[in-house]
DNA sequence: GATGAATGAGTCTTCATTCAT
DNA sequence: CATGAATGAAGACTCATTCAT
C-alpha cells in the first residue's frame, strides 16, 4: 500500500515540476495566443515570456499546432465543466439557460473569444488531425445545451416551432463576444447587465410584452 | 455633379483598364480570403489566379493589409446599402429586421462569414490604422440597425427594457454565421428556414408563447 | 521561320539571365557538396557563397533535396554521355573499358566521389521519391557498361564464368575512388598511371603472366 | 605483468558494470549507425534503445564523434586481427587473399559497409583530430595486405608492373560493398559466390584465359 | 554515478515587399 | 507601366551538449 506513495513520490520530484512548468506554458501560450491569434503567436516569443528556451516547449508539446490544440481542447473542457455543473441544478431550462448566460459573461468571455477565434481563423486544412478533436469536444458542449433546450420543449417553457439545433446555434451565436467587445470597451456596460439582457432577448425577444405583443 | 463623370471617365483607356483590373483584383482577392482566410492568402495566388504579376497588385494595393482592408471596406460598404434599403422602406421595425436577417442570409453569408473572420482572427495590432476605418465603417452599418431599433423602441414595438446598443449588437451576433456552418452544413437547413427561425428568436424569444408562458 | 525567334528572344533577355544563375547555383551547391557532403551543406553556404539570397534558390529548386538530386542527377548524366561516346567507337570491348576507366580518371574522379557519397552516405529514407529516380539513371549507366562486358563476352575475350552483372559491378567498384583519395594525395601518383593500372587488374589481374603463375 | 590483471580486475563491481555498459552502448550505437548513418543517428535513440538516459552516453563518450569513431576503430581494429590471422597462414600470397575476400564477404560486409561509410559520407572537416586517428589505423590494415602483395610479388606470384599502393587500394576497392548491394538484394548472388568472382578478377582479371590471353 | 530537463545554435522553408528591366 | 526575380526577416523545428538534482 505504500508503494503508491513511492511511486508517487519520484514524481512529486521531477513530475511536479514537469506539470507545474506544462501549466505554465500553457497559461503563458494561451495569453499570446488571445493577444495575437494563431497565426502570429510564435514559439519563441512563448518561450521567452515563459522564461525559458525555444526547445523547452517542444519538450512538452511536439508541435506548435498541438500546444495551441491543447489550450482549446482545456478550454472547451472547462466550459463544459460549468454547463454541465449549471445544467445538472434543479431548475426551470431558462432559468438554466440565463445561469449559464450569467456564468460565461462573467468568466468565460475570454474562453470563447479564444475558442471562437479558432474557428473563424485557423484555416481548416491546419489542424487536420486535430481539428476534429476540437469539434467533437465542441460538440459535446453542444449537446448539453441541447438537452436543456429539450427538457425546455418538454416542460412546454420553449416553443416547439424551432428546430433543437437552431436554438442551439443561436445560443452560442449569443456567446460569441467578437460583437460585444464594442459594447463591453465602448458603452462599459458590465458584463453581468449584458448577460442579463441578452437571457432576455434569447427567452422573450426584443419585443415589447407589455401591450400584448402583436 | 458632373466631377464624378470627369473622374470616371477622362483616360478612358488606361484609367478604365486600371479599374477593372482593380475590381478583378479585389474579387478575386475576396475569393482567396473566403476560401483561407487572411493569412492562408497568399499575394502570389492572388496574381496567379488573376493572370498578372505580382508586382502588379503592389501598383493598385500598397500592401497586402491594404488590399484585404479595401475588400472589407467593399463589402460592408455593400452591407449597408442592402440594410438602409430595406431601412428606408416602410413597415414596423421588427418586418425590417426581419427582412434584413432573412436577405443577410440570402446573399450575404458569405459577406459577414468574411467579415467576422477579420474581426476575429486578424491580430489587433495588424490593421492598426486600417482597423479604425473598418471600426468606422462598421459602427456606420450599426448604426443603420440602430435607428431601426429606435424607431421600434418609439412604436412601443421593442421593449425599452434593453438598450439599444446591446439590442444591435446580439442583431449582428445572430448574424455571425461561424456557429452555423454546422447547422448548414450538417442538417441541411435552408437559409431562408434559418433566417425566419432567427428571426423569431431575435424578436420573441424561444419562449413558448401559446399558454402564456411569461 | 521567324517566330521561334521571337519566342527565344525574350527568353534571352530573361531566361537566360535565369539560366546562368541556376548553372552557377549548381555549380556551386555541386562544389560545396563535394567538400562537406549532403547533411553539411546548408543552403546558406551555397547562397552566400553564389553571392545570392538565400529565397534566390528556392527560386530554382523547391527544395534543398531537389538541388541535390538534380547534381548529382546531372552528374550521372554527364557520365553516361561520356560512357556511351567511348562505348560507340569501334574496337575491342577490353580497350573501351580502359578508356573509360582512362578518361574517367581524367575528368571524372570528382565526379564519382560526388556519386558514391550519396549513395554511401545519405539515409535512403531521405530521397524517397527522388532517391528512385536517381537510382534508375543509374541504372542506366550500369547498362551501358553492361553491353560492352555482353560484347566482350561474345567476342571471347572476357571470361564467361563470371556473372555480367558482377563484372559491371566490379567495374564501378574500381572506380569509387573513397580508397585511391589516400594514394593520390599520399603518393602523387598521376590519374593517369592509375588509370592505366586499374584498367591492367580489372582485365588481367594482378597476377604475373609472365612465367605463368602457377 | 600483473597490472593487467590488476588494472581489469579490481572494482569489479563497478568497473566492470561500467565496461559491460560501455560494450553495450557500442554495439547498440553500432547497429543504429548502420541502420541510419552518421547523420541521422542521435544519441537520443541510441541511449533509449540501450534503456540508458542520454547523460549517461556522455559519461563513457565526449560527443557523438568520438563515440561514432570509437566504433568505427573497433571495427578496423577486428577486421585487422582477422586479416592477420589470415596473412600469418601457410600460403600463397593469391590464396590469402582469396580467402579474405571470402572471409570478409561472409562476416565483414556490414563492417565495410560501415567503414567506408565513414569514409564517403561524413565531412572530412568533421572528425578532425580523430580523422586522423581512423586514417592511421586503416592505414595498419592496409599494410597487412601490403605485405601480403609484396610477398607474392617477390615469389614472382604477382607482377611488378602495377605499384605496391594500387594493388592495396584496388584491393579494398573491390571490397567497398556499395556497388554490390544492388547485386546481393537483386539477383540474389551469395556472399560467398560472389567472393570468388571478385578474387577470380582481382587475380586474374575479367579476361578469357583460355585461348591464351595474348 | 545516473538522470533527463533545459539549452540554443543551426537548418530548412515561406512570403510580403522591392526594384531593375 | 507591368513584370517577376531577388531579397531577407521570420518562423517552426532538431539535436548535440550541459548540469542541477
Amino acid at each position: 500500500m505504500e508503494q503508491p506513495e513511492v511511486v508517487i513520490a519520484p514524481r512529486s520530484l521531477k513530475e511536479r515540476q514537469r506539470q507545474e512548468r506544462e501549466a505554465l506554458i500553457l497559461q503563458v501560450a494561451e495569453e499570446v495566443l488571445m493577444e495575437k491569434g494563431y497565426y502570429e503567436t510564435s514559439i519563441d516569443e512563448i518561450a521567452s515570456r515563459v522564461g525559458i528556451a525555444k526547445g523547452t516547449v517542444y519538450l512538452h508539446f511536439p508541435s506548435k499546432e498541438d500546444l495551441i490544440v491543447a489550450i482549446v481542447m482545456k478550454e472547451i473542457r472547462q466550459l463544459i465543466v460549468e454547463i454541465e455543473t449549471i445544467a445538472d441544478t434543479e431548475g426551470s431550462a431558462q432559468s438554466k439557460l440565463e445561469l449559464i448566460l450569467q456564468r460565461l459573461y462573467g468568466t468565460f468571455v475570454k474562453r470563447m473569444q479564444l475558442i471562437s477565434g479558432m474557428f473563424h481563423s485557423v484555416a481548416p486544412h491546419q489542424l487536420k488531425e486535430q481539428g476534429k478533436k476540437i469539434m467533437a469536444q465542441w460538440e459535446q458542449a453542444a449537446e448539453v445545451i441541447q438537452v436543456i433546450v429539450e427538457q425546455g420543449k418538454a416542460a412546454g417553457e420553449f416553443t416547439t416551432d424551432i428546430p433543437t439545433s437552431v436554438m442551439v446555434s443561436a445560443f452560442f451565436s449569443l456567446l460569441s463576444p467578437g460583437s460585444y467587445a464594442r459594447l463591453m470597451l465602448g458603452e462599459k456596460i458590465e458584463g453581468t447587465e449584458l448577460a442579463k439582457c441578452l437571457g432576455r432577448i434569447y427567452c422573450k425577444g426584443i419585443a415589447n410584452l407589455e401591450g400584448g405583443s402583436r
